[in-house]
DNA sequence: ATTATCATCACCATTTATGGGGAGTCTCCC
DNA sequence: GGGAGACTCCCCATAAATGGTGATGATAAT
């Protein structure tokens, strides 16, 4: 079986010396490369040849920090699967990290005999979060997930009327000012009359505007 | 202080009247109607002057279920603070609930105790959930979140070039040709072109359909 | 009864976006 | 040294969206 290949990053030597001792114990996982600084890291996965199939990074790096590796990647569409091993856990570092996609979040201090799991489970595409981070994340969830938006955002949904929001949403469907006219049964010109006044109720600039308060606000 | 108004809706008038018992030893909040079937919960929200601060939801009800009131509510755009209160602890149906936007979940077995917690934090706007749905939510959560897309859209996403990414990034902006002509320091010609191969590749029909693709795809 | 809001449609002018070409430079790779 | 792609720009034509103004009937609220 192919081993799974794995790349550390950490500023501090004896760590990277550290995860890598902890990691060849194992037969199913090799290192093939580490950085000591987030710009190594990007230029390590800048060269073609170069491949991992997942990252071990931390956040505070000297020479582009952990975030700054993140967006690298999604910036240049590379779908790495990076683990985040760090310090911090604090709730917005998770959040950045993972809306910057990173596929598992380990601390330091509750590490150790878990970065092997969290190799295996992230090479499978599954995600991996220490205990700690795992409560974190639950609190958030229970006190954000499906908020429906805020004060000023409920009061302009609320104004608009039951025809507007059904342009609104045909509009997120990429349908035209004609289509949704057959679709509702309604001239051309009662559509763009709708339009017009979701641009200025929404108070944005175009249709893009419309479908993009749409998501935002859950209206589809 | 005013108290909290809550309207209970089961099709078990044994457990309406239990769940009012319960909630009347609290001083802090009252019972202002109940319902028996899905129906009976929308004809009483639809007159104007029926108002709850918390709707107490079964599920299973004859006669439109409690996801018909939860759409209801979300296709008259009211923001009713509800509190699923249902035998089913299943990830199917916790997640279109809360899709639906319920505010909380709490499972018949382990109710009881916890549903006058559950009325308060959710009128306050918080979020609550019994502890059996928690446990699957975090699972969830843990296996799903920011994970980046399936395999066809990824081959996509890799064939676009940086400019078109860029060009991407700011249609979803709201920008218009002519901005981001001026802001890449490039002619509107170039950025129509980017445009129409963006429209090709993404197989969209105008510039909502790119916004839309970059927001499903955490693009942006 | 009067006001207000919604729903519906129209005409106008202008700006943008879309669809189809073509075409030059550059770099990277075989 | 040829080819593939990326990046850049242009022309043309048509379709679509935006901005302004106005107008009617229906319904609801005060």
């Amino acid at each position: 079986m192919k081993k799974i290949n794995v790349h550390v990053a950490d500023d501090h030597k004896v760590l990277v010396d550290g995860i890598s001792a902890v990691i060849n114990t194992d037969s199913e996982i090799e290192i093939c490369g580490y950085s000591l600084t987030g710009q190594q890291v990007i230029d390590w996965f800048s060269k073609k040849r170069n491949k991992a199939d997942v990252l071990i990074l931390d956040i505070t790096m000297p020479i582009k920090d952990g975030f700054d590796v993140l967006r690298y990647f999604k910036e240049k569409r590379i779908f790495q699967k990076v683990i985040i091993f760090s310090s911090y856990d604090d709730l917005k570092i998770v959040q950045e990290a993972l809306s910057l996609g990173c596929y598992g979040y380990v601390t330091k201090k509750s590490a150790g005999e878990h970065i092997i799991d969290a190799i295996k489970a992230v090479a499978k595409g599954e995600q991996y979060f220490s205990d700690d981070i795992k409560k974190i994340l639950l609190k958030t969830f229970t006190n954000q997930v499906t908020s429906t938006g805020d004060l000023p955002d409920k009061i302009i949904i609320e104004s608009l009327t039951d025809r507007e929001l059904e342009v609104l949403k045909y509009i997120a469907y990429e349908m035209n000012s004609g289509e949704i006219a057959e679709k509702m049964s309604l001239s051309v010109s009662t559509i763009d009359t709708y339009r017009k006044s979701l641009l200025k109720k929404l108070n944005v600039k175009n249709s893009v505007g419309i479908a993009m308060y749409a998501v935002r606000n859950k209206l589809i």
